[in-house]
DNA sequence: TGTTAGCACTCCACAACAACGAGTGCTAAC
DNA sequence: GTTAGCACTCGTTGTTGTGGAGTGCTAACA
C-alpha cells in the first residue's frame, strides 16, 4: 500500500529532502531541492508537490516560512524503502581489536568505543546471556577449615563462584561424594528443571551437610538466572551535544541518565535477544522505541550470536537525522566480526 | 602561617563570603556581606577588607564592578580550618539499603545513587581491592574432555575463573597432582614473589602438562595484579548540568564523558588506597586533583576498608562551590556503614 | 587611626528594535 | 503541467540603550 502512495517524482523529492537534512540538520527548503536533484524542476514545482508531501505525513514544518524536515513516517519510508545498502569491507581496526583483545569484557567495551568513535552517536553493548541456560558443571572444593568454594559452570561457559563458610573441614571423601551428587543431580537442569523435589532428595543425600547444598542452589540460581543482570557497556554518551536537536540540557540529561543506569537500557534487548528468529537488525524511530526517554531519537540494534544460543545486542542511540546507512553498514561489521567468535578461538588454539 | 594572615574579622568576612557563594553561586558583594554578618560594618569597610583578602589571593573578581568569589586558596582554607563538622546521626535509609542488599556489586552501585541523590553531585564508588595481595587457593577441575576450569582464589577472597581448552582428558591422579603442584608452589605468594625461577620450577615439574600452567599463571596475574580493572560505578553524571558553572556543553560533555569511560576515575583512588595510614576523607580543589577534565571542580573521597586490607573509595565530584559540610558528612557516614561489612556480615552467619 | 557616607564610574544583563534573509503560498502567464 | 513573480511570514542576528549591582576613591567623622 504505502509504496504506492507516491510517485516516482514524489519519491525522489522525498529522498532529496531526508538525505540533504541528514547532513545539515537545518530544515531544507524548495530551492535547495531544485537544486540538489537530477529532476530539473524549478522550486515552485517542488513546493508544490513538497505541500503534498506534508498532507500525506512524510515530513513537516517546524514553522511556516522554514523549510521541511522529514517525519518519523518520512524516516521511516527512507529506512523501509530508499535507503541502500552498502556493503563495504570489513574495517581492518575492528577486526583487529576483537582478535586480540584477551577477556571478553574488555572487547564489547571496545566495541562499543570504536562504534561510537565511528560514528559520532551514542553506544551501547550487552555482554552474551545464553537463554535456557543449563548447568554443565558444579564443583566445590575445601579452600581451609572454615571455608569451601563453589563454582557453578553453565552450558555457556559462564562461570560464577561462591565463598560457602562451614563449622570444620570436610573430609576429602565427603567431598568428592558432594562433588559427584550435585553434578549427578544437576548437570544439564535449567532453572525451571530444579524442583522442591529434586531440592528435597538433594539435602536428603546430603545428610548432616545439607546446609552447604541451600548455598550452592543459591549459586546456581544466580548464575542461571538471567536478565536481573545483563552487563551493559556503553560508550559516547556525550555525542548527544553534537546534535543541537538534542542538546538542550533538559534532553541531554535525561539521555545520559538513561545511559548511565544501564539498567533501562536492557527492555531494548530482552525482546530481540529471547526471538531465536532474529538475526537482523532493528529500526526504532522515535516513539517505536519501548523507552520513553528517546522519543526524539532513532534506535539501531544487531544481535549477535558468540556461539551457538549465546547471545548479545550491538546498539546505537542518536537523532532521528542519523546516517542509516553508515550505522547499519557498521553494525553488521561488527556482528559479523562477534558473530561464532567463540568457534573461532577455539580453532585458533 | 597562614592561618595568622588573616585577622579575627578577614576570617569572619571570608567565612560570610564563601558560604554565601556556596549557597548562591553568584558573586557576593559588599553590601550583602555588610547584612548577612554580625560585624555590624558598613558596606564601605566590607569593601576595604575586601580589596586587602583579594590581594592576599583569597577571593577574585569575575570582572571590576561584580561581586567576589572565593578563589582555590580561599575553599582551601575554608575547608582547613572554617568548615564545622558536623556529625548528625546516620541516616536510617543508607544503613538499611546496606545491610539489605545481598551482592555486592548491588550495594556499590546502591551506595553511588543514594550519595548522588543526596547530595546532588556526581559520584563514583570502587569496588574493593586487596592490596599486596596472595594466592590463598587454586583449583583445576576437569570439566569435560575439552576443557578445564581453573579458579584462583586471593587473600582478600577475590576469585577468578578461566576456562583452559585441553586435548583429552587428563585423569584424576594427574589431576590432583597439578592441583597439589600449584597449591605447594603458589600459596601465600604476591605477584612480584612470582618470579621467572618459580615458572620454570613449575613448568618442569607439570611435564608434559606445562602449557596448563601457562593458562593458570596467566589467570593468576590477572586476579592478583591490581589496578588494571578496578570495578567503578558511578551515578549522578548529570548533575554536573545543576551548576551553571560546569553546565556549558563542552565542560559537561568532558566531564561526563570521564564518568563514563571510567578508567580515569581510577587515578582519584589509586593512591589512596595504597597509602596504609589513610583513612580519612582527602578533598581535592581545582588543580589540586590530578584529573585535568575536573580543573573546575572539587572532588572529595573518602576510603572504605571492608575488611582487613580490604578497601576502596567512595568519591563525589562537584562544583567548587560543594556544599563540603554536607558532602563530608555523607561520605563518613557511608564510609562507616561500610567499614568492616565483611566482619558484620560474618557474624549474622 | 579606623569607620562610614557619598559619588562617579564600570560593566553585565536584558529588553526592545530593526534589518535581513530564507522560505512559503498563491496567482497568472507560458 | 510547469514556472516566474510577488507579497508575506517568521526566525535569526546584530544594535542600541537602559537599569542595577557593585566597585574604588575621597572626604568627613568619631
Amino acid at each position: 500500500m504505502d509504496e504506492f502512495e507516491l510517485d516516482e517524482r514524489k519519491t525522489k523529492i522525498l529522498d532529496a529532502i531526508i538525505r540533504n537534512y541528514l547532513e545539515t540538520g537545518e530544515p531544507v527548503g524548495s530551492r535547495t531541492i531544485s537544486k540538489y536533484t537530477d529532476l530539473n524542476l524549478s522550486s515552485a514545482t517542488i513546493r508544490n508537490e513538497m505541500a503534498d508531501l506534508e498532507e500525506q505525513g512524510y515530513i513537516l514544518q517546524p514553522h511556516t516560512s522554514a523549510g521541511r524536515i522529514p517525519s518519523d513516517k518520512g524516516y521511516r519510508f527512507y529506512v523501509d524503502h530508499l535507503m541502500e545498502e552498502k556493503n563495504r569491507e570489513v574495517s581492518e581496526m575492528k577486526s583487529f581489536v576483537i582478535e586480540h583483545t584477551e577477556k571478553m569484557d574488555q572487547v564489547l567495551q571496545q566495541v562499543a568505543k570504536i562504534l561510537a568513535a565511528n560514528t559520532n552517536y551514542a553506544t551501547m553493548v550487552t555482554a552474551p546471556t545464553y537463554h535456557k541456560n543449563k548447568v554443565k558443571f558444579i564443583q566445590l572444593s575445601n579452600m581451609n577449615e572454615e571455608q569451601i568454594l563453589a563454582t557453578v559452570v553453565t552450558e555457556g561457559n559462564l562461570v560464577k563462584n561462591k565463598i560457602i563458610p562451614v563449622n570444620g573441614e570436610i573430609d576429602n571423601e565427603t567431598m568428592l561424594k558432594l562433588n559427584f551428587l550435585l553434578n549427578a543431580n544437576l548437570n544439564g537442569l535449567a532453572l525451571q528443571d530444579i524442583n522442591l523435589g529434586t531440592i528435597a532428595k538433594l539435602k536428603e543425600q546430603a545428610g548432616i551437610h545439607s546446609a552447604i547444598i541451600s548455598d550452592v542452589l543459591d549459586t546456581v540460581a544466580e548464575t542461571i538466572g538471567q536478565e536481573d543482570d545483563i552487563r551493559i557497556y556503553t560508550s559516547g554518551a556525550t555525542n548527544f551535544f553534537k546534535y543541537p536537536e538534542l542538546s538542550d540540557s533538559e534532553k541531554a540529561s535525561e539521555l545520559i541518565s538513561t545511559f548511565e543506569e544501564k539498567q533501562q537500557l536492557a527492555s531494548l534487548v530482552t525482546e530481540n535477544l529471547l526471538d531465536e528468529e532474529n538475526t537482523g537488525i532493528q529500526v526504532y524511530i522515535g516513539n517505536e522505541s519501548p523507552i520513553q526517554t528517546m522519543r526524539d531519537c532513532s534506535v539501531v540494534t544487531a544481535t549477535y550470536e558468540l556461539g551457538e544460543g549465546v547471545r548479545g545486542t550491538i546498539g546505537i542511540v542518536g537523532p532521528k537525522r542519523m546516517d542509516y546507512e553508515k550505522v547499519m553498514d557498521n553494525l553488521k561489521t561488527l556482528k559479523n566480526s562477534l558473530d561464532g567468535i567463540l568457534d573461532k578461538k577455539k580453532e585458533e588454539t
